[in-house]
DNA sequence: AACTCAAACTTGACAGTGACAAGATTCGGC
DNA sequence: GCCGAATCTTGTCACTGTCAAGTTTGAGTT
């Protein structure tokens, strides 16, 4: 609905990030620069300089809108598993891996060193809601496994995170199968 | 000794990766560009092209030093702890992290997307060292967990070094404390 | 309905980057 | 002692992000 109505002045903010957007899926994160970013939205090389200050602004936005996808991604697979315990860790793994997997450029970004601005209101409010998701499947498995004591709570959130985080990274940069799951967390700190 | 002697011809390679892992450790992976390199080693800005054919294979020299020295901290850590399974495990993990604390973009540069050669003899070499140290412990600890099946002593091979990897990941990059042991994976897997 | 003025966009420039092409220099082997 | 070849320098190119000016456009006010 006429939202892309006006193009020599319009929406050009929107249209930057969905170029950018289509960049990094086609050619990764080194590929994305800003004047590339301009010309494939029709515009000038310095256009973009008044809706993103600088590049690290640009990819920040991006980053957000990654989060939002990752957080979706996640939220899905746990939706579409049984509710208890020791399977919403499974799927929250499996969400976590299938969208660094489907979007690997994006999922680096998000967790690249200095390129972000984590000032930044929007990406803190995105990155905390993917992260509750694991606090979100972290809590009912704890208390499955009966740990009580906060510390211990907490190391445990911090090892599926660690072990989801630490699996995705290494798939999409060729040292763990290309497909399949990732290892079963839930599995082996339950049984036996 | 007086490998050094010579400077208007000299050992230069040797001098290009010195300064670049010093530039490396004060400004991080962003601020190494060739010809900051080239300086401060005294060169002028081409002078690199002839040890190093492009950024890449400079990039690869020092990602194989740093895998070297990444295997020696695990290695490290290993030989100052008690030999069963479960120290070895734990030992291997604080090395790990120590690594990646004291060189974080030695670490990052390591893991980094398709900024290296890795069809590279060295790397590879230097690459499969590191992930040796992770099987030598993984195996003897399965072995405790009474993990038979070729399949799931796989699966734990992964889960420990995917909960390494990420927790030393996130800890760089300040998701994880600055200070303090990684989650206690062999803990978590034994008891009970 | 005309006018103003700020926002959006363009053009142009600058320092810095990696890579390449030629030249200059210096060392090692005969 | 001298010649060839490896090493290093100088110069240049296309490309990057960022800034400083101009130019266009559209929305709000009177």
């Amino acid at each position: 609905m006429g939202k892309k109505a006006g193009y020599h002045h319009g929406n050009l903010r929107a249209a930057l990030v969905e170029a950018a957007l289509a960049i990094l899926e086609a050619d990764g994160l080194p590929g994305l620069t800003l004047r590339r970013v301009a010309a494939q939205a029709g515009v000038s090389h310095a256009a973009p300089a008044h809706h993103f200050p600088n590049l690290q602004a640009l990819l920040t936005a991006l980053a957000t809108i990654a989060f939002e996808r990752f957080t979706q991604s996640m939220a899905r697979a746990r939706a579409r598993a049984k509710p208890d315990p020791e399977s919403q860790v499974r799927a929250a793994g499996r969400g976590y891996l299938a969208f660094a997997r489907s979007h690997p450029a994006l999922f680096r970004l998000m967790f690249s060193a200095g390129d972000l601005d984590w000032q930044d209101q929007a990406l803190q409010a995105a990155g905390a809601a993917a992260f509750r998701q694991l606090q979100e499947i972290s809590a009912p498995f704890a208390d499955l496994l009966g740990l009580a004591g906060e510390t211990d709570r907490r190391e445990l959130e911090r090892l599926i995170w660690a072990s989801a985080h630490g699996y995705a990274h290494l798939a999409i940069d060729g040292k763990m199968p290309a497909t399949g799951n990732p290892p079963d967390v839930a599995r082996f700190l339950s049984k036996r």
